[in-house]
DNA sequence: CGGTATCCGACCTGATACTG
DNA sequence: CAGTATCAGGTCGGATACCG
């Protein structure tokens, strides 16, 4: 068994393509990472994120669910409370997503101006 | 200067987002890692990555390069070529990426085991 | 409070055809 | 070879209304 992938690069790509279809949408990192703080309850991670639906809310958090990245936990009172934790995997995802979000802080600002350059070129012609 | 971020977690995440548009589309971080190993004209990329449309690859291409994170070199020959390399910012999204990767093929077993699980469970219902 | 159901518009993506 | 233009389908995401 070889240790070392002499595996094409574009192989070793495909395997991103579904964790990026995974976090690549609007909310799951957000919802993520606000996980990350702490367990937290529906409209609770809703007031924190802002900005985001109900439906859209829901559908991301069974979605994190399915993949076992948070576990659901309904306290059967009055009002129902529903609790959101993120399991050992939901956390372990939570470091490489903090390395992207580190590029992320680093280079935002040299993207945005390669964009203005970039268009006001475009514009002139 | 405060060297800890007391920065709430959701603010933090909102940066992620532009980012996570920025390669969470479904070729973009295909296209970088492809192009990690060294530069390569328009239908070199295509075949190498296989199933991208052409529409889709000069679509991408373009908004890599409108980025900074591709350089476009034309050369003026019969029949043209144009040469896509990487830019030191594309080359230093490689890194952040590759944390993902290995994440990915960390826990991509575990992630469908658990889709599984949750769907053979819903089915039952 | 914590959802689900329904509808709708916007965008993403691919197929195809055409151009320099 | 390296695109652009056009069209069509599917998915994403939001608004709204309703349910337990």
């Amino acid at each position: 068994m070889k240790l070392t992938t002499p595996e094409p690069i574009h192989v070793e790509c495909k395997r991103f393509s579904g964790v990026l279809s995974l976090i690549g949408d609007k909310w799951t990192v957000m919802i993520v990472m606000t996980l990350t703080e702490r367990p937290r309850r529906f409209n609770d991670i809703k007031r924190t994120i802002g900005g985001i639906s109900q439906q859209m809310l829901a559908r991301t958090l069974r979605a994190l669910e399915r993949d076992g990245m948070v576990t659901r936990a309904v306290h059967p009172t009055v009002p129902p409370q529903v609790e959101y934790t993120l399991t050992a995997l939901g956390r372990s995802l939570a470091a490489p997503i903090r390395e992207l979000g580190s590029w992320a802080g680093a280079h935002i600002a040299e993207i945005e101006s390669n964009r203005s350059a970039f268009d006001e070129v475009k514009d002139r012609r």
